[in-house]
RNA sequence: UCCUCAGUAGCUCAGUUGGUUAGAGCAUCUGACUGUUAAUCAGAGGGUCACUGGUUCAAGUCCAGUCUGAGGAGCCA
């Protein structure tokens, strides 16, 4: 076998003495032809390597450039240096793989978040990629721990859709087609039935709709899944390519929907406190280092630990639309016709309002309910006030729109009504107006934004740094 | 898709009213030093000034178009 290594964050914690040990991984800096920092990922600390001075030969010493993979065995001993505790004195070095220095991209130095972009092959070998992607991972495991503790059923919605019906936003046309010369029918249009489906499909953007049917036999249950928009939007918000979490409950309204969102979102922040402490501790300083470079009115209250222990310690707030409305309008940045954008009554609210809502009058995480039926989607529960749907927002600061949910109509004739008021056409719909049909229940649920709660959480600017290979307009490298 | 800004060495940038052979720091290479922490010191190499076209005696610099990137807006998660 050849892989008997120990990780270099388990080495780090133990007690120096030991004999025999074997560490793999790729060197981030050589000093002085005798001291390696090598790293392996488990963590953003490097163990120091030392090559003892005449030890070694100079053909090997030469192939230990930045980013070489390397196999040491050796003695761990307190460390002589001050930066370390322990250190590990090498008794075989062996070279795995070359890096030739001259060519190899990343630098003992300071790059630009831009310039790792074009690398997005090797920026995880970085401190701030490396950290990123732990606690992204442990987001992750966080959101299946949660919902499984819960007695959620993990569903896989399927990625390729024939329906478009949510209107969620423009779609990826999936075809086998001939693009130069596809069947037409004989109105001269493509004719899909010649398709590999035989219908016109798409990538998925919700899985939503295939969610509410298991909820209405499972109960509760969640999808984690990949999500695709062909939207061209050029912002640090936006991918075409996402992931997005879905829980939908059976047996649930609006209220019950609003407590499982909050206590989903501390729970997983909590998680990643109690577990990468180590990671957001150095996305902490990074942002404050970040922010130096901002002018005073920019930086942020908080710094990045301190606004997680927050949202922890702190009850989202709760306001209606109609009350998000009044604030608007009673605002002093209103009155001062600081906002580009009209404010009233059945707006669909701008990045601008929401910014205010909840980076200037709450200054923390705001739920926004009961929003005006005309600017939402179908399939939210009508309220009695005949004006308003059980909708809810929950707005984050610096991020916006984190989560969107709405308890579901689940009465047939007001469902079916309100969509040939909106032009989707039941026949294309007939499973999901089934589940209305046969033992309809009240449900509701919501979709979070992965790559969103990321960003939240490791206080990173721009999503295309917090998913391994971006997919946007122009961009699907890697 | 719209608005704004940018593109010069591997990276981060400077380059004046258009004017001789386009510079710096870091990185890399060579040598020195050897308990260093992004080691230090000395020296060297390294450029299709994004691309295409135009104006001009002369363009990195001015003009037009294209491409790419960034920020903001819209759309949304």
């Amino acid at each position: 076998m050849f892989n008997k290594r120990i990780k270099i964050k388990e080495l780090l914690l133990q007690p120096a003495g030991q004999k025999d040990i074997v560490v793999m991984g790729w060197v981030r800096t050589f000093r002085n032809n005798q001291f390696i920092a090598l790293n392996d990922g488990s963590t953003n600390t490097n163990i120091q390597v030392v090559a003892p001075l005449g030890q070694f030969d100079d053909e090997l010493l030469k192939r230990i450039t930045t980013s070489a993979s390397l196999k040491i065995t050796g003695e761990l001993v307190s460390s002589q240096g001050k930066g370390q505790s322990v250190e590990l004195v090498a008794h075989t070095i062996e070279v795995l793989g070359e890096s030739d220095a001259e060519k190899y991209p990343l630098q003992p130095k300071k790059h630009s978040l831009e310039f790792l972009r074009e690398i997005a092959h090797l920026r995880f070998r970085t401190n701030t990629f490396g950290s990123v992607f732990r606690v992204r991972h442990a987001l992750a495991f966080a959101i299946h721990q949660f919902f499984h503790e819960k007695g959620f059923l993990y569903m896989h919605t399927p990625i390729v859709t024939a329906s478009d019906a949510e209107g969620a936003g423009e779609m990826f046309r999936v075809t086998t087609l001939p693009f130069d010369n596809p069947p037409r029918d004989e109105n001269g249009a493509i004719d899909f039935k010649e398709d590999f489906f035989g219908r016109s499909t798409n990538l998925t953007v919700s899985g939503q709709l295939e969610g509410e049917l298991g909820a209405t036999a499972f109960g509760e249950i969640y999808t984690f899944g990949p999500t695709f928009r062909a939207e061209n939007s050029n912002t640090t918000r936006h991918l075409a390519e996402f992931w997005m979490i879905e829980p939908e409950m059976a047996f649930s309204d609006l209220e019950d929907n609003m407590n499982l969102a909050e206590s989903f979102i501390k729970y997983i922040i909590g998680f990643v406190m109690q577990h990468n402490m180590e990671d957001l501790t150095f996305l902490d300083q990074r942002l404050a280092e970040e922010e130096k470079q901002l002018p005073a009115d920019k930086r942020s209250e908080m710094g990045l630990i301190d606004k997680l222990r927050f949202v922890l310690d702190n009850d989202f707030e709760r306001i209606t639309y109609t009350e998000a409305i009044d604030i608007l309008l009673n605002s002093p940045a209103y009155k001062k016709k600081k906002f580009q954008y009209e404010v009233k009554w059945g707006i669909d609210m701008q990045s601008e309002h929401e910014r205010y809502l909840v980076e200037k009058h709450f200054k923390k995480p705001v739920i926004v309910t009961n929003y005006p039926k005309d600017i939402k989607a179908f399939y939210m529960r009508q309220n009695d006030d005949g004006k308003t749907v059980a909708a809810m927002d929950i707005l984050a600061p610096g991020i916006g729109e984190i989560v969107g949910g709405s308890q579901r109509e689940e009465r047939l004739a007001l469902l079916t009504a309100r969509m040939k008021d909106m032009h989707i056409a039941e026949e294309e719909l007939w499973w999901y107006l089934d589940t209305r049909r046969f033992g309809t229940v009240p449900h509701a649920g919501f979709g979070l934004g992965f790559e969103r709660m990321v960003l939240f959480v490791t206080g990173m600017t721009n999503i295309r740094d917090v998913i391994a290979f971006p997919r946007t307009p122009k961009s699907a490298e890697f």
